[in-house]
DNA sequence: TAGAATATGTACCGGACGTTATGGAAAAGA
DNA sequence: TCTTTTCCATAACGTCCGGTACATATTCTA
């Protein structure tokens, strides 16, 4: 008796587009951090009120949950094209420019809302830290194995560290959106990343 | 009739100690950050009352410049101590280890208050966030000076780019703040400094 | 056309926040 | 001892927080 996903809707039809509104309250998450977004901030960004919210959304944690999808969805796909690039090296040169691009978007917050997220502390946002940490956990997994491949490949000397290279590669990408929401140019982004390119093994 | 700094008080001495209190001011934001760290909290590690941290410090914005004051003082001595190493890289490996120590200690709260206090993001810590990123800033600019000097010493090669090499390794300490408010473990880090020692030109 | 179901806007809740007024206790100088 | 100065403690202030009742409005089903 599985209610087939029916387009007439019983009740009332709400009045805003859920997407657009997530993707308003994401950009409020990105710009001001959990804790730092208000209630009030993300119902006038979205232009819903807070009844309205907690209707479409549940609680502010689950509104953070479901933005963070977005996020890794539309904002980090270039980490996913990163792992498909043919040399170890090409691989970590796409990821550095593909986040210097999503951490310096004119048209989004500067730096990177998982480093936002994991380095805010307060009491109630644990939740939402251990989220985020176990969600790059899966993410610099994904590129250990990565290297490991180009390591087969011939394509990584034997000696290196993977654990450590990989490690290394995502300080300077956090290092990065430290940076990218401190007022760094794209300029001087672009320095971090060919000073790291110019260090790293092979060509 | 300038008031020498005289020993003797006219009324009533303070019961506690401004130094102590404020060290231990220091750890709470160090580990909950400026907006994560209320007067409740700062109050009951001080051990004082609210009318007591008013009088002795003014507000809690004053108090987190005066607790600024302090990391620089005793927990960031190692940079200053890192710009005295002989070379570029006995520079930048002293900036490294000496933060995994300053980060990771087992007796201070993990990560960096820098980083903590720059990407902290309410609207409240807007001065908070311009003065730690005055004070960075000022600290990279020492760091370039030294690498400038490096080159002059034929210590560095002449291609290299001073600016982008400083922001570099401000990147990888960034992203190792990160790392450890993260939950990195010390063996972590370590293995990123010393995958940052292999790439490091030279030796 | 009645009724069920859902969305909306207003107005409000208890609680925590940073900050301060008040009142009394304690220690110094006279 | 008296005055002055500064301290400590309680309690309150006004404001904002995340979250919610409530009544109204709009759609579908029957």
């Amino acid at each position: 008796m599985e209610k087939t996903s029916t387009v007439a809707a019983k009740g009332r039809p709400r009045e805003f587009c859920v997407d657009n509104a997530l993707a308003a309250a994401l950009g409020v998450f990105w710009s001001k951090g959990y804790e730092g977004a208000s209630m009030s901030d993300l119902t006038e960004a979205m232009g819903i009120t807070k009844p309205s919210l907690y209707a479409a959304f549940g609680n502010k944690e689950a509104l953070f949950h479901k933005a963070l999808d977005l996020y890794e969805n539309e904002k980090l796909e270039y980490t996913r094209e990163a792992l498909k690039q043919p040399t170890a090296r090409a691989v970590a040169e796409h990821f550095m420019r593909g986040a210097i691009d999503a951490q310096m978007s004119s048209c989004d917050p500067k730096g990177c809302l998982g480093v936002i997220s994991a380095t805010a502390c307060g009491a109630e946002a644990a939740s939402i830290k251990a989220d985020v940490i176990q969600r790059r956990a899966s993410s610099q997994a994904a590129l250990v194995e990565r290297f490991e491949q180009a390591k087969r490949d011939g394509d990584l000397p034997d000696h290196v560290d993977i654990s450590g290279l990989t490690s290394y590669l995502y300080a300077i990408l956090q290092g990065m959106a430290v940076q990218a929401g401190s007022g760094a140019t794209r300029a001087e982004l672009e320095r971090v990343v060919e000073t790291s390119l110019m260090m790293w093994p092979g060509r």
